[in-house]
DNA sequence: CCCTGATTCGC
DNA sequence: GCGAATCAGG
């Protein structure tokens, strides 16, 4: 695959709407997120606060450049200027646009909607939970929120998700009702 | 282990 | 210009 207008268009609408470079290769197919960010630099739309931002990186990530058989970037400037600006006379300080949407937090349930064999399975799947932090999250870890938020005994599940589910089966289960066990769940 | 973007450099 | 490999980090 190549970047045709098209295909970078859509990847400047996605990379502005905070999608995530793996994101955006997904949906474009045929490409790698490498691909994605390799493009997204070499458009010049790189920075956008998301998930990591290091400035140190920079310098480290050079493994192989203990010689540099290509040119010698700048002679006049040593060790000292590896990691300065690129070359973007970019001075944006203040950047606040996109506020990603991010995962989407469960709705807490209410116990009283939900039938006792599904509670009962989760009382028993809460003990083999992975109790992850909300940075541990993925895409494939469930999302089911476990205690109160306001103390230290609240973590989510983390078990494996159903697919395309947000939550494991267990979760899944009291999650999505079916209509049919909803029809006079009170009383 | 899952994921994120950043960087380098051979092609 | 491209993107795999690699790095650094949540």
């Amino acid at each position: 695959m190549s970047w045709t207008d098209e295909r970078v268009e859509m990847l400047k609408k996605m990379w502005g709407e905070g999608q995530s470079a793996s994101q955006i290769a997904k949906e474009l197919g045929g490409v790698t997120r490498n691909a994605v960010i390799g493009k997204v630099h070499r458009l010049g739309l790189s920075n956008r606060a998301t998930a990591a931002s290091k400035p140190e990186a920079k310098a480290k990530a050079a493994p192989k450049a203990e010689a540099r058989p290509k040119a010698a970037t700048k002679p006049a400037e040593p060790a000292a200027r590896a990691e300065a600006e690129p070359a973007a006379p970019k001075p944006i300080p203040a950047r606040k646009q996109i506020i990603p949407a991010g995962q989407p937090l469960p709705p807490q349930p209410s116990a009283n909607e939900i039938s006792p064999e599904a509670l009962a399975k989760v009382s028993e799947i809460e003990k083999k939970a992975k109790k992850l932090s909300l940075m541990e999250l993925t895409e494939r870890t469930c999302k089911w929120p476990v205690g109160d938020p306001a103390t230290e005994n609240f973590w989510f599940c983390g078990l494996p998700v159903q697919q395309g589910k947000p939550y494991c089966e267990a979760h899944v289960g009291v999650a999505f009702q079916p209509m049919s066990s909803r029809r006079d769940r009170r009383r």
